[in-house]
RNA sequence: GGGGAGAUGGCGGAGUAGUCAAACGCACCAGACUGUAAAUCUGGCGGCUUCGGCCUACGAAGGUGCGAAUCCUUCUCUCCCCA
């Protein structure tokens, strides 16, 4: 029989993290972040990390171990998870995957094509291409090499059109031919998603909560600190960087940053809810359909003998 | 009290007689997504629709035109200046 593995996905501030401390500590659980952001150090309050007190609750995996100008990566942390679980497994106790980053998760379940990564030479090149001919140069580019990929890809998606040109610079393969070549964790465990969601408004009230607090909580310093170092690729993208760096940079004052943000983690929700909507393995708790919280479901209710025995 | 400017879809804001359900931006909704994913991109966005159209709309009511968001009259409201 395969072991468990939990996977608690779904929008920010839905109530992911404190759903799966309780569900870990009621079935002897260990949590691995499944996020982009949480992996680094000096993010504490821009990625919403569990707090001390949270983490002590249950042991959690994959938080604060990277500094903001590490590179981080779907691939990397599908590989280090997966380490991670083998040995929460080894230790008989049950891995419960936390997060809200789509693509590293299904990356983890699915897996994802051997690949040499990424190359910053190929992508600069293929970048001043685009600048001096356009996307659709570089589209029709890919669509001499690799027609079905260029054929899901839109000319606009610059992003993509790259990747899946270097793609076939490095491994002198195409991305449609790679892709196949795919196992995962759903291939060796026992794989259980739930998603959580509650009502639109309701969400988009406690996003806008939740900001207001990360000023109260100093994201302002903590992004003052963080714009002084150099950041990857991957870290300066998070929410609150761009935002609050337009208020230093006296674009705008602290209320506009603030309504930026929560417009902009607003829409990002919305965005996380396309992604795991399309996974139908996904087995989804309303918040709103019951006045309790869905922990007390998922932990004591029918949701988990029905899906997890 | 006198003079001037203006009222457009959820908001901002074009349009100044036909090709206007009304540019553009924002918000919002839906979707795509395999090494940057808290990223990147696409579509929709008055209502109804058998997808051909139909209906209701540009402060209100009248009027002039074959035809009005666009012109005229009155009214209502807003802003500014002078008293």
């Amino acid at each position: 029989m395969k072991e468990k593995v939990i996977f608690i996905v779904g929008p920010t501030a839905v109530g992911k993290t404190s759903l799966a401390i309780k569900l870990a500590k009621k079935i002897k659980g260990e949590i691995i972040s499944a996020d982009s952001m949480q992996v680094y150090k000096g993010m504490d309050i821009l990625s919403q990390k569990p707090t001390k007190r949270e983490r002590s609750a249950a042991p959690h995996h994959l938080i604060s171990f990277l500094k903001a100008s590490d590179e981080y990566s779907a691939a990397i942390f599908a590989k280090m998870a997966e380490k991670k679980i083998e040995g929460i497994i080894k230790k008989g106790k049950i891995p419960i995957v936390v997060g809200g980053s789509g693509l590293y998760i299904k990356t983890l379940i699915d897996g994802i094509f051997p690949s040499k990564g990424k190359d910053e030479k190929i992508r600069q090149n293929l970048r001043q291409i685009a600048d001096r001919n356009g996307s659709i140069f570089l589209h029709n580019k890919l669509k001499r090499v690799d027609p079905l990929a260029a054929q899901g890809i839109h000319p606009n998606d610059l992003k993509r059109v790259i990747r899946a040109l270097e793609i076939y610079e490095l491994e002198k393969k195409t991305k449609t031919s790679l892709k196949p070549k795919t196992t995962g964790l759903k291939d060796i465990y026992d794989v259980r998603i739930f998603g959580l969601n509650m009502n639109r408004g309701k969400l988009y009230e406690r996003i806008n909560k939740r900001v207001d607090l990360m000023f109260k909580k100093g994201i302002v310093n903590e992004v003052k600190k963080l714009l002084r170092k150099t950041l990857s690729v991957t870290s300066k993208q998070a929410l609150g960087i761009k935002e609050i760096e337009g208020y230093f940079n006296k674009a705008y004052d602290e209320t506009e940053a603030k309504d930026a943000l929560k417009k902009n983690t607003r829409r990002f929700a919305k965005r996380q809810l396309t992604w795991f909507r399309a996974d139908k393995r996904i087995v989804w708790l309303d918040i709103d359909k019951t006045r309790e919280a869905p922990a007390t479901r998922i932990i004591h209710g029918d949701v988990w003998k029905e899906h997890c025995l």
